[in-house]
DNA sequence: GTCACCTCTCAGGACGCTCTCAGGTTTTCC
DNA sequence: GGAAAACCTGAGAGCGTCCTGAGAGGTGAC
C-alpha cells in the first residue's frame, strides 16, 4: 500500500445488495473499494491490483472462495482475505484459514462485525495506522482483540450483541444514535423485527454498566441514544 | 462538485408538493436543485449530472427508491442518498437505509429535519464546505450532533420539537421569522393545528433559556421572532 | 438428552411530549 | 381612557415513546 493512503479492499460477492452494503460502509470508513460478482472477477482484479485486504463470499457460482484464495497463493499473492460463509457451511476448512491471518464471519453478518474484523486484520499486517485495539469512555474500557469490558476495573461481561452495541457506541462517543442506525450497524442484515429490539438491548446493557457507577447511556426522546459522560448533566 | 460551487442535489418524489416544497427551501438555502418524480426519470437524471446528494422517495411508482439506489451504485454512480419513507412503512423491515453516508428521514417530515440532516451527509462527505456541527450565536451553543444545548456554559435539556425550533432560530440569527415560517419548517407538514403552537413553544424556550442569561429570543409584533444579541437594544 | 445461555417478542405501566385551551398581560388604535 | 387585537403562559388531556420483566424458541456445550 502506498505511504499515507488508505487501504485498499476488495469486495466480492455474487449478490448484489451484501457487496452494496459492505463497499459503501467500508467507503464511509475512509478505506478505498473495490467489487466484484465472482471467483473469475476477483482473480482479475487481485491479480491486477495489490489489495490491502479480499472480502470473500465462499460461496460464488463459478471458482468458490477457497480455490479463489489458492490460487492466488500460487501466484505469490499473500493478501488477507476475510470469508464470507453461510453458518451451517462451517466447517474445518474454514476454521483452519484462520491460521494464516485470515478469518472469517459466518452470513447474515452485521456490518459492524465485519468492519471490526477488517480493522483487526489490517492492525495486525500493518497496512493500517496501529490504532488501539482498546476503546476508552469515561470509566469503560473495551478492548476489540480480547473482547474483554471493564468499567472502574471491575470485568463486565457481555454477550455478543451486548458487547456489539457497547463497541457501537464507544465508536461514537456522545453522538446520538438513532435506533435504526444502531440496527443497521449493529444487527444482522436480514433481521426482520422491529427497533424495540435496540430498547431490550439498551436495557441489558444499561443494567450491567450502571451497577458500577453513574449511568452512561442517555436516552435522547425522539432521536435516540448517546454515549454520555456521567458528570456532564 | 465544481470547487466553489453549492451542491447540487436531485430531489425524487412523486408528489409534487413535496417536491416543490423541499427544492424550494433548498434553493433559498443557496443548494442548486433538480427534480424528478419517478425513479426512471431519477436514474437519468443522476447517470448525466454528477449529483452532490439525491433526496429520494422509498415508495416511488416505477422503480422504488432501493432499486435506484441499487443501480446508481452499480454504474458506479456512489452519489449519498436521504431517503424518504412512510412512519409505517419502517416496520415494515425496512432496514439498511443508514448504512454508509446515506440516512432518512420519515414522513410526514418537517422540512427543518431534511435541511439538518442534507447538511450533515454533505459535511460528512465533504461536499459542503466543512462548517461545524455546532451552531453558536452570543453565549448559546447547540451540537447537532449530540444534540447537546448548553447557554453561557449550562446544559439545557430541550425537547425534540424544542430543539429544531432553536436550531431553526440559530440557522437564521437576527433574522425575523413569521410564525407561519417557523411552522412551515419546523412542524410536520401535515400539521394541522394553529400557528398558536409557535407562541407556545417560544414560552417553552424562552422559560429554559432565559433562565441563563438576558432575553434572546424577541418578539416583532404582528410579523413573528427573532434571535437576537442581549446587548443590541 | 439436558442444561445454560442467548436472542427476540410481547405486554403492562410509567412518564414525557405535543398540543389545546383559557385566562391574563401587553400593545395598538381610536 | 377604553376596546380590540396580539401575545404570553399555566394547566391539563391524550397520546406516544420508552423501560423492563417474563417467557418462548433456538443454539451450543457437555
Amino acid at each position: 500500500m502506498a505511504e499515507g493512503e488508505a487501504p485498499h479492499i476488495l469486495v466480492v460477492d455474487d449478490e448484489p445488495s451484501i457487496v452494496d452494503a459492505i463497499a459503501t460502509t467500508l467507503r464511509y470508513e475512509g478505506y478505498r473499494v473495490s467489487e466484484a460478482s465472482s471467483g473469475q472477477a476477483a482473480l482479475s482484479a487481485a491479480q491486477d491490483t495489490a489489495f490491502d485486504l479480499v472480502v470473500l463470499d465462499v460461496m460464488l457460482p463459478d471458482i468458490d472462495g477457497f480455490r479463489v484464495t489458492r490460487r492466488l497463493r500460487e501466484d505469490g499473492i499473500r493478501v488477507p482475505v476475510l470469508f464470507l460463509t453461510a453458518r451451517d457451511a462451517l466447517d474445518d476448512k474454514v476454521n483452519g484459514l484462520t491460521v494464516g491471518g485470515d478469518d472469517y464471519v459466518t452470513k447474515p453478518f452485521a456490518l459492524a462485525e465485519v468492519v471490526a474484523r477488517i480493522r483487526a486484520i489490517l492492525r495486525r499486517t500493518g497496512a493500517e495506522a496501529a490504532d488501539q485495539p482498546t476503546l476508552r469512555f469515561a470509566d469503560l474500557v473495551l478492548d476489540e482483540d480480547t473482547h474483554d469490558v471493564s468499567r472502574a476495573g471491575q470485568p463486565v461481561q457481555l454477550s455478543a450483541t451486548e458487547f456489539r452495541l457497547l463497541r457501537f457506541f464507544m465508536q461514537n462517543p456522545r453522538r446520538v444514535l438513532s435506533k435504526s442506525q444502531i440496527l443497521d450497524h449493529v444487527w444482522h442484515y436480514d433481521f426482520g423485527g422491529d427497533v424495540a429490539i435496540v430498547e431490550t438491548y439498551v436495557s441489558y446493557l444499561r443494567k450491567k454498566l450502571d451497577r458500577l457507577g453513574p449511568p452512561l447511556i442517555q436516552t435522547v426522546r425522539l432521536v435516540g441514544y448517546r454515549l454520555r459522560e456521567p458528570d456532564a448533566q
